[in-house]
RNA sequence: ACGGUUGCCUUUAUCGCCUCACGCAAGUGGGGAGGAAAGUCCGGACAGCUCAGAGUACCGCACUCCUCGAAAGGGAGGACUAUCAAACGUGAUGGGACAGAAAGUGCUAAAGAGAUUUAAACCGCCGAUGGCCUUCCCGCGCAAGUAGGAAGGAACAGGUAAGGCUGAAAAGGUGGAGUAAGAGCCCACCAGCAAUGGAGUGAUCCAUUGGCUUAGGUAAACCUUGCGGGCUGCAAGACCAUGUAAACUAGUGCUUGAGGGCUACUCGCUCGAUGCUAGAGGGUGGGUCGCAUUAGAUCAAUGAUGAAGCAGCUCUUCGGAGCUGAACAGAAUCCGGCUUACACCGUAAUC
């Protein structure tokens, strides 16, 4: 891999309903105000380390809009992050879910975003999640 | 208020997303939110339920005509009603669940004598007629008294429904005649109703005649009448795949049939035995089609950061600099209509 891929594809998306549960339940859990993440371990087919979801509540933000436009934000800065975390990993490594949750009570702007996200990927590089013995 | 508008910019760079075509691949090329995509208020296509059946119930619609594939949409008209202008001919503008209250039932506060055979009971008016009381006249009688007549009084019988502070509504209204007092008892005009005739496709309007013995509001109370509707909705529905337990326990049933389906019920029709019900337990919880004439997914794409131009605003040392480019709002089977939200433009009215 010479030049840096700032890609997003369909298998990067996180969309078993087995595997949010697991991460709201058992995962490990970072704030960065507007920020709340839940990640744990787990498996996929596909060949991503990643597979990423966000969600906001449509309690705080009536407009399918503006959380249209948040998750967009979201997706984006994570898109330019997430590079950070692939240098070390191959094909067939470990694979995790994380879910980005809008705890904010208005919309961000984008460099907001990045700058948040920016720290998350710091601590999620840090704190490197524990692979559980699969049995 | 009405009308209009792909409805707010153009070009471009880098990175990225969904999808289609081509390609072994790398990749290249094309397409990628709205007028309301919204609300889900009507209607239709489409799909399943048996063939889409009967009756009841239920639901919807409700002045007339035309129109649209259809509708609670659109157009024109009628009656009613509000305001204004008029000044008795009406005109202008606006309004809406505008069938039926003379089929029945219910409700109708407060006020009021009385509220739906109120009602001849109360207040009031009258008391002509009959009776009662007083006075006077006349006849009879010694007298008490009494037949008759006149005037007055009370209001006993009785007459009356005009009036009674109310009220949305009090049994047509106004005026006259009439009477003891009164009354559609009678008359004139007006109003309403009915019948007849005429005009109009029709709602309805006009004229004539008739009796006025059929009595307020409420049907967005039940209800009645007319017309319409079979039910459920793309989570419809079809197919493929994965997996398990056609096991266990109890009950019940096998054509004299449990149970299921078709609509809430009845009928009718139909399926029906490795069945049905309950208990405890085992497993799956994926995909394709439906699904789009050039947006089109299946947790759901349409994005981020720059540059230049253009437009608007602010500041200016006139060189320029800064800010803004939106508001309402995000497709999920499709189409038509309606409603609501918002920006700009035009016209009209008011301040």
């Amino acid at each position: 891999m010479v030049q840096t891929r700032y890609t997003f594809k369909k298998g990067e998306r996180l969309k078993s309903v087995i595997a949010i549960n697991r991460a709201f339940s058992e995962g490990s859990k970072v704030v960065k105000f507007p920020f709340l993440v839940r990640y744990t371990h787990t498996t996929f087919d596909a060949d991503f380390p990643y597979q990423i979801a966000t969600t906001v509540s449509k309690r705080r933000f009536k407009r399918a809009v503006d959380r249209n436009r948040i998750k967009r934000l979201i997706r984006e800065a994570w898109r330019l992050e997430k590079p950070r975390l692939l240098a070390n990993w191959e094909k067939g490594g470990a694979q995790h879910a994380i879910v980005f949750v809008y705890i904010g009570k208005e919309i961000p702007t984008f460099d907001q975003c990045k700058n948040n996200i920016c720290k998350i990927v710091d601590v999620l590089i840090d704190n490197p999640i524990e692979i559980p013995a699969t049995t």
